[in-house]
RNA sequence: GCCCGCGUGGCGGAACAGGUAGACGCAACGGACUUAAAAUCCGUAGGCGCGAAAGCGCUGUGCCGGUUCGAGUCCGGCCGCGGGCACCA
C-alpha cells in the first residue's frame, strides 16, 4: 500500500453501537406480548445484585442469554428476555453503616449505574417488564404469597438455635461466622434459641427428588447436588423401652436389619433426654458442655475421636428379651437428623466400630459377606458396611439377604408396635427469618392478646420504614420508635408488628414469574405465567446449584398449591457457565495491585515505581484481590460486540475464562476485518436478493457450499451452546471468503450471499455490526427481524470425500474421490497409490476395511 | 473418606457416533508495505530425524496395560488437578 491509497477504515464501534442501541429501543424491537398464536420461547439470565458495577462475568452471562434469545427470536419464537434487581440485601446496609447512605438510595444509584452500563451492552431485553425487588410494588405480593403459605400450613413459626452476634445484636448466616467470631465485629458468636419463620420445604421432601428426574435439560452434577442436599433415606424408627423409665427411647436406622448386632444406644448431647439427665448429673452437664463447644468445621470432624458418656440407663432390645443395651450421650450423634437418636451396631458402621472399640463394647457380625465363612468371620478395624451379603447371628433374620432383612426386620418391628418404617431426610425446613433492615417485612403482628395475627390483605403492602438509623447496632426496624407499634387488626389492642424480614433468597423465588406480568396489580396473571412458563432456558452460576435452585422450585410447587400457577417446575432448561478468571499481582510488600497499575516490559512486571511484581495464579475475579478489569474501559476502547465476541469465543461457555488483553484484541481484529469485507468487498455486489447462478466455477462451487455446511454447524452449535465453536465456524467461512481469487464475473453473487450468511450468523454474538453490516450490504429491515439462515442440505453435503488411506491402521495417504463412489472402485483406486505400494512392500492385502466417506486400511 | 468432572502444542481450545489429532484463535517467528512505528497483508509452526526441495520416516493426546484392522475417544489399574458433600445413623 503507497501512501496514496486510503488507509485501511475502522470500525467506529462507540458511533454504531449508540445508534443502533436507540433504533432498537425506539422501535421496541424487543418488547414483547403473550402470545398464544405464537410459540414462546423464556430465556432468564439470573438476575443481579445491584452491587454497584458490572463486571465481565455478568456480562459473559448475559451475553450467552443474548445470544440464544436473538437466535430463538430469528427462528420465529416469542421471546421473553427480561431483566431485574435483586436488590435487598446486605451490603445496602453495610454501605449505609460506613458512609450513611440510606440503603434505598444507594440500591437505586447502583442500579441506575449498571442499568446504563448494561443498556451499553446492547442486550436484547424488553426493558419495560425492568422490576427491583426492593419496590414495595415487587414485595408487596410476596407477603400476600406469605399470608397464603401460612393459610395453607408452608410457612410456621418455632424456636432454632441461630448464630448470635452480641455486638451487633443480629443473627449472623452460617457464612459469616469466621473462626467462631462475627466477621465485621469479631466478637465471639453466641447460639441463641430464637423464635424464626420457617417455610415447610420439607413437606415436599419427595416431589422435590422426584421432579429432578423430569429435569432432563439441567446439568447432571447440578442435579446430583440437589438430590444428595434432599438426602433421602429409607429406614425404620425404633422404639427401645427403657428400664425403670415408662417412656421410649426412639431412635433412626436405615439398617434394622442388622439390629442383632446393636451394642448400644446413643443420643445426641442436646437431645431432650439428655438434658433431662444432666440437670441431675453435673459430669454429664459437663460433658454435653464440652460437645457444643466442638464445633462442626471440617478440620475438627477429621480429628474428632468419638466420645461417649454412659448415662446408666438401660434400652431393651426390641427383638430379644431380656437383653439390655447402654444408652451413652455421643458426640457424634446430630440432633437435627432422624430422632436424634441411634443404636449403635459395630460391626457394620464405622463410627459404632470406633465408639465400640474405645469403649469396649461386643461387636457382634450378623452380615457375612460373600464368600466368607461363618465361623471364622471376624471384623477387625474396619466395619463391613456393604449391602451385599447374607444375615447370620440373627435368629429370624437369619439366610436372609439384606434388602430382605431390612423388610422382615421392619415388620416384626411394626407387629411388635416397637417401630415403623420410615424416610428421614437431610433436607430442613427452610427459615427465613433475618434481624434486618433492608429486606421484606414479614406481614404479621404480634398480639399480647391474640397471638400472631396476620396482617389483613387490605393493609398490603407493609412498606419499610424510611426514616431509620444504621448508627447503632441490632435491627433498626425493631429500633424505630414509631413503625412497630400497631393496633391488633383482631382485637384492637395495642400491639407490635414482626420486625424480621425475609430472607433475600425469598424474592428470587418467583421473581421468574412476575416478569411475565410485570404490572399487574397481582403477583402475577393466570394468563400470562400459563404462556411463558416454565422458563425455557435459565442460565447462571453453578454456586447457586443448591440454595436458590431449590428453593425457586420448592416456591413454583408452594405457589401452585395456593393456584398461583399450573407449573411446579420452573426452569425447564439450565445452563451453569464458568466463571471468568484474571491472574492476580502482587507487589514486594505482598500488596495485591489492579491489572492497569502493572506494567508489563519483555515479559517482566512492574508496578509504577518499577518494582517487581510478583503474578500469581489465575483466580476468580474479585475486589479484594483487584483482579477485577473494568467493563467501561474496555467497552469504550473496543466496543461492546468485541467484549462480547472475546467471551463467547474463548472457552466452551461452562468453562472458566481466562481473560487476557491480547485476547479481546483478537476479537477486534475480526470485528474490523468482518468490517471491511462487508463494507469494501473484494468485488462489486449485486443488489441484495441476487440470484445465484446454477453452475459455477470450481473455486465458488466451493465457497457456496462452505455457506451451507457453515449454516449447519453454527446451528448445531448454538443448539448445544457450543459459542466457542460457533464463532470458530464463522471465522473459519471468513478465512474462505477472503481467500477467494474474485476473477469470475459470477463471483458477486457468490460473495453476498457468503458475507451475508457471515454476517447473519453472527448476528446473535456481535448485533450491532451485524445491523450496521445488514445496512451496508443494503437491506431496509433490521438484521434483528430477519429469520434465521437455512442451509440447503443439497450444497451443504460435500460433493467430493477424502477417504484416508491406512495401511496396518498407520495413516498412509489421503484419496480424493466424488461423494457416492463405490467400496469397490475406492479401494482400486488406493492399492494403486504409490504409499500403499510402497508401505504394503510387497506383501498382498489379505483384508481391507472400509468405512463408508471415512477410511480404508489396508492390512497385509 | 465418598461422589462428580477434567488431564490434547508455548497458551485458550477443536476432533459428530472408535476412523486423517491439533480446526479456530492467542502468543511467537520470518517476510511485504512504511523513514520508522502502528495498522494491514503474506508465510511458518507438535517433537525428533533424513532431504537442496517436493517430500519421507519415526514419534506424539498424564502414566501402565487391554480390546480392535484402527483408541484422544472404549475397558482395567495408577498418577495429577479442580469442584461438591461429609460424624446424616
Amino acid at each position: 500500500m503507497t501512501t496514496t491509497e486510503p488507509r485501511p477504515q475502522r470500525y467506529n464501534a462507540k458511533e454504531t453501537e449508540e445508534k443502533w442501541q436507540s433504533v432498537w429501543a425506539g422501535r421496541g424491537t424487543f418488547a414483547v406480548e403473550t402470545d398464544r398464536a405464537r410459540p414462546k420461547y423464556y430465556v432468564l439470565e439470573m438476575f443481579p445484585y445491584p452491587s454497584g458495577k458490572l463486571h465481565v462475568g455478568h456480562v459473559r452471562n448475559y451475553t450467552m442469554g443474548d445470544v440464544v434469545a436473538r437466535y430463538k427470536r430469528a427462528q420465529g419464537y416469542n421471546v421473553l428476555h427480561p431483566m431485574g434487581w435483586d436488590a435487598f440485601g446486605l451490603p445496602a446496609e453495610n454501605a449505609a453503616m460506613a458512609s450513611g447512605d440510606h440503603p434505598a438510595r444507594w440500591t437505586y444509584d447502583n442500579i441506575a449505574v449498571m442499568r446504563g452500563q448494561l443498556k451499553r451492552m446492547g442486550l436484547s431485553y424488553d426493558w419495560r417488564r425492568e422490576i427491583a425487588t426492593c419496590h414495595p410494588e415487587y414485595y408487596r405480593h410476596e407477603q400476600k404469597m406469605f399470608l397464603d403459605f401460612l393459610a395453607a400450613d408452608l410457612a410456621y413459626r418455632r424456636e432454632s438455635w441461630v448464630n448470635w452476634d452480641p455486638v451487633e445484636n443480629t443473627v449472623l448466616a452460617n457464612e459469616q461466622v469466621i473462626d467462631g467470631r462475627g466477621w465485621r465485629s469479631g466478637a465471639l458468636v453466641e447460639k441463641r434459641l430464637l423464635a424464626q419463620w420457617f417455610l415447610r420445604i420439607t413437606k415436599f421432601a419427595d416431589e422435590l427428588l422426584d421432579g429432578l428426574g423430569t429435569l432432563e435439560r439441567w446439568p447432571e452434577r447440578v442435579r446430583v447436588m440437589q438430590e444428595k442436599w434432599i438426602g433421602r433415606s429409607e429406614g425404620a424408627r425404633v422404639q427401645f423401652a427403657l428400664d425403670g423409665r415408662p417412656d421410649r427411647l426412639e431412635v433412626f436406622t436405615t439398617r434394622p436389619d442388622t439390629l442383632f448386632g446393636a451394642a448400644f444406644c446413643a443420643i445426641a448431647p442436646n437431645h431432650p433426654l439428655a438434658e433431662e439427665l444432666a440437670r441431675g448429673n453435673a459430669e454429664l452437664a459437663v460433658f454435653i458442655a464440652e460437645c457444643n463447644r466442638m464445633g462442626t468445621s471440617e478440620a475438627v470432624l477429621e480429628t474428632a475421636e468419638k466420645r461417649g458418656f454412659d448415662t446408666g440407663l438401660k434400652a431393651r432390645h426390641p427383638f430379644r428379651a431380656g437383653v439390655t443395651l447402654p444408652v451413652y450421650v455421643a458426640n457424634f450423634v446430630l440432633m437435627e437428623y432422624g430422632a436424634g437418636a441411634i443404636f449403635g451396631c459395630p460391626a457394620h458402621d464405622q463410627r459404632d466400630l470406633d465408639f465400640a472399640r474405645k469403649y469396649r463394647l461386643a461387636v457382634v457380625p450378623v452380615v457375612l459377606p460373600p464368600g466368607e465363612d461363618a465361623t471364622r468371620f471376624e471384623i477387625g478395624t474396619e466395619a463391613y458396611t456393604d449391602e451385599p451379603g447374607t444375615l447370620f447371628n440373627s435368629e429370624f433374620l437369619n439366610g436372609l439377604a439384606v434388602p430382605a432383612a431390612k423388610r422382615a426386620a421392619t415388620q416384626k418391628l411394626e407387629a411388635l408396635q416397637a417401630g415403623t418404617g420410615t424416610i428421614a431426610y437431610r433436607l430442613r425446613d427452610w427459615g427465613v427469618s433475618r434481624q434486618r433492615y433492608w429486606g421484606c417485612p414479614i406481614p404479621v403482628i404480634h398480639c399480647p392478646a391474640c397471638g400472631i395475627v396476620p396482617v389483613p390483605e387490605a393493609d398490603l403492602p407493609v412498606s419499610l420504614p424510611e426514616d431509620v438509623r444504621f448508627d447503632r447496632p441490632g435491627n433498626p426496624l425493631a429500633l424505630h420508635p414509631t413503625w412497630k407499634h400497631v393496633r391488633c387488626p383482631r382485637c384492637g389492642g395495642a400491639a407490635e408488628r414482626e420486625t424480621d424480614t425475609f430472607d433475600t433468597f425469598f424474592e428470587s423465588s418467583w421473581y421468574f414469574a412476575r416478569f411475565c406480568s410485570p404490572r399487574a396489580p397481582t403477583a402475577m396473571t393466570r394468563g400470562d405465567v400459563d404462556y411463558w412458563l416454565p422458563v425455557d432456558q435459565y442460565i447462571g452460576g453453578i454456586e447457586h446449584a443448591v440454595l436458590h435452585l431449590l428453593y425457586a422450585r420448592f416456591f413454583t410447587r408452594a405457589l401452585a398449591a395456593c393456584g398461583y400457577l399450573a407449573v411446579v417446575e420452573p426452569f425447564a432448561g439450565l445452563f451453569t457457565q464458568g466463571m471468568v478468571c484474571h491472574e492476580t499481582y502482587r507487589d514486594a510488600d505482598g500488596n495485591w495491585l489492579f491489572p492497569e497499575e502493572v506494567h508489563r516490559t519483555d515479559g517482566v512486571l512492574s508496578d509504577a515505581k518499577g518494582r517487581p511484581v510478583v503474578s500469581g495464579r489465575l483466580e476468580k475475579m474479585s475486589k479484594s484481590k483487584k483482579n477485577v478489569v473494568g467493563l467501561e474501559a474496555i467497552v469504550d476502547a473496543f466496543g461492546a460486540d468485541t467484549a462480547r465476541l472475546y467471551l463467547l469465543s474463548d472457552s466452551p461457555p461452562e468453562r472458566d475464562l481466562e481473560w487476557t488483553d491480547a485476547g479481546i484484541e483478537g476479537s477486534w481484529r475480526y470485528a474490523n476485518r468482518l468490517w471491511r469485507l462487508a463494507t469494501d468487498p473484494p468485488v462489486d455486489l449485486p443488489p441484495p436478493g441476487a440470484r445465484v447462478p446454477h453452475e459455477l466455477p470450481p473455486p465458488l462451487e466451493d465457497l457456496r457450499r462452505a455457506v451451507h455446511r457453515t449454516i449447519v454447524a453454527v446451528t448445531d452449535d448454538l443448539e448445544k451452546f457450543r459459542f466457542n465453536r460457533g464463532v470458530a465456524h464463522i471465522r473459519e467461512l471468513t478465512n474462505a471468503i477472503e481467500a477467494l481469487e474474485p476473477d469470475e464475473h459470477s463471483a458477486g453473487a457468490v460473495l453476498r450471499e457468503a458475507i451475508e450468511t457471515a454476517v447473519k450468523l453472527l448476528g446473535p454474538m456481535m448485533p450491532h455490526l451485524g445491523e450496521e453490516l445488514w445496512q451496508a450490504l443494503g437491506h431496509t429491515r433490521l438484521l434483528a427481524d430477519e429469520s434465521w439462515p437455512v442451509a440447503d442440505a443439497e450444497l451443504a453435503r460435500e460433493e467430493r470425500v477424502t477417504y484416508a488411506v491406512q495401511v496396518s491402521g498407520k495413516l498412509r495417504d489421503t484419496v480424493d474421490v466424488p461423494r457416492g463412489t463405490g467400496q469397490d472402485a475406492v479401494i482400486e483406486v488406493v492399492l494403486k497409490r504409490p504409499a500403499v505400494q510402497r508401505a504394503l512392500d510387497g506383501r498382498a492385502p489379505r483384508k481391507t476395511i472400509f468405512v463408508l466417506n471415512r477410511i480404508v486400511n489396508v492390512v497385509p
